[in-house]
DNA sequence: ATATAGATATCGTGT
DNA sequence: ACACGATGTCTATAT
């Protein structure tokens, strides 16, 4: 990574025109063949920038950007304060929590924060189509088959309904239960899910950690 | 603007939760009181950041970004290589082309790229509400009202109505015909358009700037 | 009607 | 089915 602090005008040409006058700004080269040109404001936004892979090329305070779809980017240093390259190494990047394996690893845990009733019978229980999130049993012995999803989209709602097919066919199973349990689920997906007689349960990743009782929504 | 070079572990807590393992970064403080924590790669895009307005403390090589929204963001320095900071003072600003001014512009000088037979008569000829873009004659000795913009909104063939309905008063350019001309136009414009016997001209800047011999859509 | 800021968006693509 | 990367976006708000 090549850090530049310099009083610089550059010249975009490319998707769209555009120019920057002189000022002092932050130009920042990545090892990935990037450029972002910073000023002190607009918060992560750089003014301009070029994605890569481009060609970088610099003759006499003069730097020309160039990528293949034919756009453009010439920076003029007028005055430079700062020039200086970093070794900084690849990255592990970043670990997101809430994340749908984190959501069935909570809920396995405390099903009953989806029905009190509820008692686990496996995680990850297999079928023919692939593994059931979570297969529970509810207080009156009736099994239901959970999807979870981070957020609900009809395809993870068609996903659950192929599930239950599939175990219905299944004598010590048959009729189930669907439920369909995500941090947000779409409109669509819930008139779908109703439609079909799943029930849909929005659970908060928060309460599930801090493991409150549970003032969950139910439909 | 201070610029942080260190290795650093960062956590995360906000719409959603993120951590980031301990790995050689680069911080960014603008002056607007946001944050940018940069891996060598993802180009312009950070890894993680936060918005203004949020207060930064740092105890102990510990700094935590608090926002009023509740989100934080804590990193911890494990090893500083570079910590500085620059003044740069405001930014005059990005200044973009292919706005209406200059296709206005553009079209102004060479109207027969609309059409072959187009004479201009006046660029932003007066009306009680407001100025025409470009006012023309075809060749037949019609008066010709066109309307400019960027981007072809609904909004803008009702202006263009509007300038069309004033123009039509005035016995020597009634009846008036109507183009409506952008580089992109929606297709809900162009439809409310269509109905009402506007005319529709997608246009092409580059091709505009070049002046080559204008291979136009005509609708 | 136009301009500016914000989104941890939303989409499409690739594995 | 899921994750990652890209969008010179798109929308909502402000003036």
């Amino acid at each position: 990574m090549r850090l530049v602090v310099a009083e610089c005008s550059v010249e975009y040409d490319g998707r769209l025109g555009a120019r920057l006058p002189p000022a002092r700004r932050l130009l920042v080269f990545k090892a990935d063949g990037s450029i972002a040109i910073h000023a002190d404001a607009k918060a992560y936004k750089p003014l301009n920038w070029m994605n890569p892979p481009c060609t970088i090329t610099e003759v006499d305070g003069t730097i020309t950007v160039a990528n293949p779809g034919g756009e453009r980017l010439i920076i003029e240093l007028l005055d430079v304060v700062f020039d200086e390259r970093f070794e900084l190494g690849d990255d592990p990047g970043l670990a997101k929590d809430g994340v749908e394996a984190e959501l069935q690893e909570l809920l396995a845990a405390r099903v009953e924060a989806l029905r009190e009733d509820f008692k686990l019978v496996r995680r990850e229980y297999p079928t023919d189509l692939g593994p059931v999130d979570l297969l529970c049993r509810d207080g009156e012995g009736r099994a239901v088959v959970v999807e979870v999803k981070r957020v609900g989209e009809i395809a993870g709602v068609e996903q659950l309904l192929r599930y239950q097919e599939r175990l219905d066919l299944d004598g010590t199973l048959a009729p189930t239960i669907g439920m369909f349990v995500a941090t947000r689920i779409k409109p669509q997906a819930r008139v779908f899910a109703e439609s079909r007689g799943v029930l849909c349960v929005e659970v908060d990743l928060e309460t599930l950690r801090t493991g409150a009782p549970a003032g969950l929504r139910l439909f």
